[in-house]
DNA sequence: TTTCGACATGTCACTGATGGAACGTCAGAG
DNA sequence: CTCTGACGTTCCATCAGTGACATGTCGAAA
């Protein structure tokens, strides 16, 4: 049900329509919940019939601009203060580390490299990104800002663990085949 | 798909029917992947329709046993050394953060104090989980042990993001307010 | 004048996940 | 002997998300 409510954030800064919306997300919101156009305008829809917003006034090309009412205003808030985050469950990452007795160490070794070095580059873009945004702008980039920061602090801790994994690895393996001796 | 090579994983470790595979997800893999009944019997019996895993007897109370077959391994291997991890997308916490201009400085804070202490209590929990396991068991536990670090990991670096969050909100809040002078 | 790219919405088939109902079996405790 | 709890499977409705397709408008440039 989130995508309803980031529709209900999106739309409580000002009216617009499903394409603004869209270009909205995908600026903005891209990377903690991106949504497709199908999802969106079917969302729209069905804000509407629940009344949570309204058709403001129709334009060119079809064009709607949808605007918050009282009711859905009322809705954000709830969900806001009162509707625990569901957390992140599924890491699809993770699961492989869980079989990696069905691989070499070397191959494991070689998984954990290339995290470690996209989590790196993730860090690196974002750092960049980070840059980019004025200091002080509206609301939406002071808080946005936060949430980039958690990115960044979540890529260096991506990271540092991928490179902590491989030592461990590593360790695993010597104590394994305690005979062999690989160069580092 | 992963739900697919979650079993395939398993079953790589032993035969096993779908009522222990269950278990067995329940035990070990509910933080990484949880799945349901209904989606584990589900999929067995399309990985049978495959050929990646065979019924290899069938016990009482209709119990079937699984096993993987070459196909299956080869599956699993493939998945493991070639396919990219999909990386997670949707925050449903961080959303919130987008659309704290919709609430007041106070309920921001307060709901950051929130994550951090829940935050803090997670990172507890794994902590202990990480004490209860035997140093050095099956690769799986070895492994497993990989994933928890990454849990406790990940759980310190969101807690240390709250209380940065918290301060920076007070910060725009000085800033928003320079007038009004609360007590910390 | 045609054509192209941006604007704009709607719909469909498919997949993965959730949650629950329904059904039946077997061993052991009381 | 009966009941209970663990064992064990199957099916179903529903929902969110994905990706593609269909349809059409409008302004500006070639």
């Amino acid at each position: 049900m989130s995508l309803r409510h980031a529709l209900l954030g999106l739309l409580s800064e000002g009216p617009a329509s499903g394409y603004d919306l869209l270009k909205l997300f995908d600026e903005s919101l891209a990377n903690v919940w991106p949504a497709t156009q199908s999802q969106l305008y079917g969302e729209l829809g069905r804000l509407a019939d629940a009344g949570l917003i309204v058709v403001l006034s129709e334009g060119a090309r079809g064009r709607k601009e949808y605007a918050v009412t009282d009711t859905g205003r009322a809705e954000l808030r709830h969900w806001l203060l009162e509707v625990k985050p569901v957390p992140v469950r599924r890491y699809d990452m993770l699961l492989r580390v869980f079989f990696f007795g069905q691989i070499s160490e070397d191959d494991a070794i070689a998984y954990l490299g290339e995290q470690r070095q996209e989590a790196a580059e993730e860090a690196d873009r974002l750092a960049e990104l980070n840059e980019t945004i004025a200091p002080y702008a509206d609301n939406f980039a002071v808080y946005g800002r936060l949430a980039l920061e958690w990115g960044l602090r979540s890529s260096r801790m991506y990271q540092e663990w991928a490179e902590w994994a491989i030592n461990e690895v590593k360790a695993h393996d010597r104590t394994a085949n305690p005979d062999s001796c690989k160069p580092d």
